[in-house]
DNA sequence: AATTAGCACTCAATATACGAGAGTGCTAAC
DNA sequence: GTTAGCACTCTCGTATATTGAGTGCTAATT
């Protein structure tokens, strides 16, 4: 990957940003001040294209970025970008419109975010799994169900109804209360790791049905009562050329109105540095978002862990949007607020 | 408005409901057991058409129902419709699946009603608007911007910053603290009437900007702090084949983004009698939902008021959803729960 | 050895024509 | 009052050309 593949392969993303449409070597050499010719970037183009940082979407189309293509433009060719001055003033102009309340509203700041960044924002927070399990408790419901008590140091109650499987008296309810109490009181949200679970399972001697439904409903509870999440923007997406497929969008948005699957994406993995990831088409993991690409930053706002996310077409403003979402993690985080 | 007509609307309706195709007076014939001829048909749709009950997409298409057939099919025509048994297995099932705190999170909530209709479904609520505002102050932060505090009785605390007009001193900001305390505390929620707002206005004699600027933000507390609003799926509008058209599903979206405003859209008239209402088309008061239909319905949930909205397209199954609507009324406020 | 001009070829997109099909309104017969 | 018959309308799908942007390859040029 030589200078000129390099910058070849620039000028093609942020062509195909702008345009949405595949580039070809002719427009290319046109748009751009290359001193090459036409056949020239075509050979380079193939190159690329052999590399795998490029495709084509059919015989005598230009070429559109591959996810790789992506990936390496984000990694090393893009450049930092700062907010511009009109940017600036229409984030201010935003913040002063939402008041005060805006770091402590996960829902104006999802407006917020979305506003901003023009795509589909995703706020997961403020974080609160330092709470722990103050008390747990099994109470028969009816012959065939119990409820699970579980109390948090916030005060916060949960219940949730469990089935009982055949064949397992009520002695062995109380004993797996008594056991749950054992293991899991004292702990914090954030210290129930799938690993507790599974030794949880492993230990418990009785019904490994029973178990398991409560072990799900825990894992659930740490997982989701901590972490409560918002989206906006979620009509940007319809804007995008590459989403004028109803089918492909339903997708997207069958998948969005699973709030937990989403969490999961937003909690997991906060990004390799600094609080800041990008994951891009099929790195994202789920089919449904294959032609999405998701960035994600985590950040302390107003004393609370907050993650928040923009979602976009895998045709991202990469540089514009981690700009943003960079300089909005300063502007809340330095104490501005 | 026969007898015959009647049953030839209906007739029409409900294969348009089913189909969604314009249905035209041969395939009419061919699927009912009318004892009528094709041409008999033609001339009453014809006066349907006149009457204002139909429309023809264009010469030579069959007729469609414009929003008064549908007006009139729910006023008169539309059976009382009883779930199926496979509807309650179905209904059942999703409750035990969701557990015994269904009816208090509203999220829940949502995407219980929105997988049973095959709509979106709205909820606002809890309704808390019996709180009453126990405090409410100004605080000056910058030189042009004071921030206005409310504490309810609940605890809960909202400010807001608010931006001072040109030439307004010190004092006057006091007066007007004085005042809002004078005119607001101890009000309830649901008390602060657009009718008060405009009072105190009138009252003032300080800087009509700003009291203008207090007011706003009162009635938005009032409404919204009270009024929490969830809605699940959306991705259910893009089956309809009438919502093919991408432009058409963002204004819908875009509109859905607006909170506040879908919120006023539930709690504004709950509905004329035994807390249920439907709202067809242009009957909502939104452009953008001009094909969509709306059904609200208000009970009593675990003693707070809870507003749930179905939104469709205009092409509705009025009859099931309205139905299956008056069922889960029943069901939850019977204290089944 | 790298670059480029030239050329044949490919393929999506667009326009055009055309027939099929479903539907209507009207008139005259029943 | 109802219906058969008919001419007419309009959408939709299919087949067919045309266009245009783009490619890969080869041979000439630098």
């Amino acid at each position: 990957m030589d200078e000129r593949k390099r910058l070849i392969l620039n000028a093609i993303i942020q062509d195909y940003i702008y345009s949405a449409e595949p580039v070809g070597s002719r427009t290319l050499v046109k748009r751009h001040r290359i001193g090459l010719s036409p056949a020239t970037i075509r050979n380079e183009m193939a190159d690329l294209e052999e590399m795998g940082y490029l495709q084509q979407p059919h015989t005598s189309a230009g070429r559109i970025p591959s996810p790789r293509g992506y990936r390496f433009y984000v990694n090393t060719i893009m450049e930092d970008y700062v907010p511009s001055p009109g940017e600036l003033k229409k984030i201010g102009e935003l913040i002063a419109a939402a008041g005060l309340t805006l770091p402590q509203s996960p829902r104006q700041m999802a407006k917020f975010l979305a506003a901003v960044t023009n795509y589909i924002s995703l706020i997961a927070g403020p974080a609160d799994n330092l709470q722990e399990i103050r008390h747990i408790n099994l109470v028969p419901y009816s012959i065939s169900s119990v409820i699970c008590v579980i109390v948090l140091s916030d005060g916060a109650v949960k219940h949730h109804a469990i089935g009982i499987p055949e064949g397992v008296n009520p002695g062995e309810i109380e004993a797996l209360a008594r056991f749950l109490q054992k293991n899991l009181q004292g702990l914090k949200l954030n210290e129930i790791t799938p690993r507790i679970l599974a030794g949880l399972k492993a230990d418990f001697t009785g019904s490994q049905r029973l178990v398991e439904e409560i072990s799900l409903l825990v894992k659930h509870l740490a997982l989701v009562h901590a972490q409560d999440l918002v989206m906006d923007g979620t009509a940007n997406l319809l804007k995008e050329p590459e989403f004028r497929d109803i089918q492909k969008v339903r997708e997207v948005f069958e998948t969005l109105e699973q709030g937990e699957q989403i969490l999961r994406l937003l909690v997991a993995d906060p990004g390799p540095m600094d609080g800041l990831g990008v994951r891009i088409g099929p790195e994202i993991g789920l089919d449904s978002f294959a032609d999405c690409s998701l960035v994600v930053a985590t950040f302390l706002l107003a004393d609370r862990q907050v993650t928040l996310g923009v979602l976009g077409p895998a045709r991202m403003q990469y540089a514009k949007t981690i700009g943003l979402i960079r300089w909005l993690q300063e502007y809340f985080s330095s104490g501005g607020y």
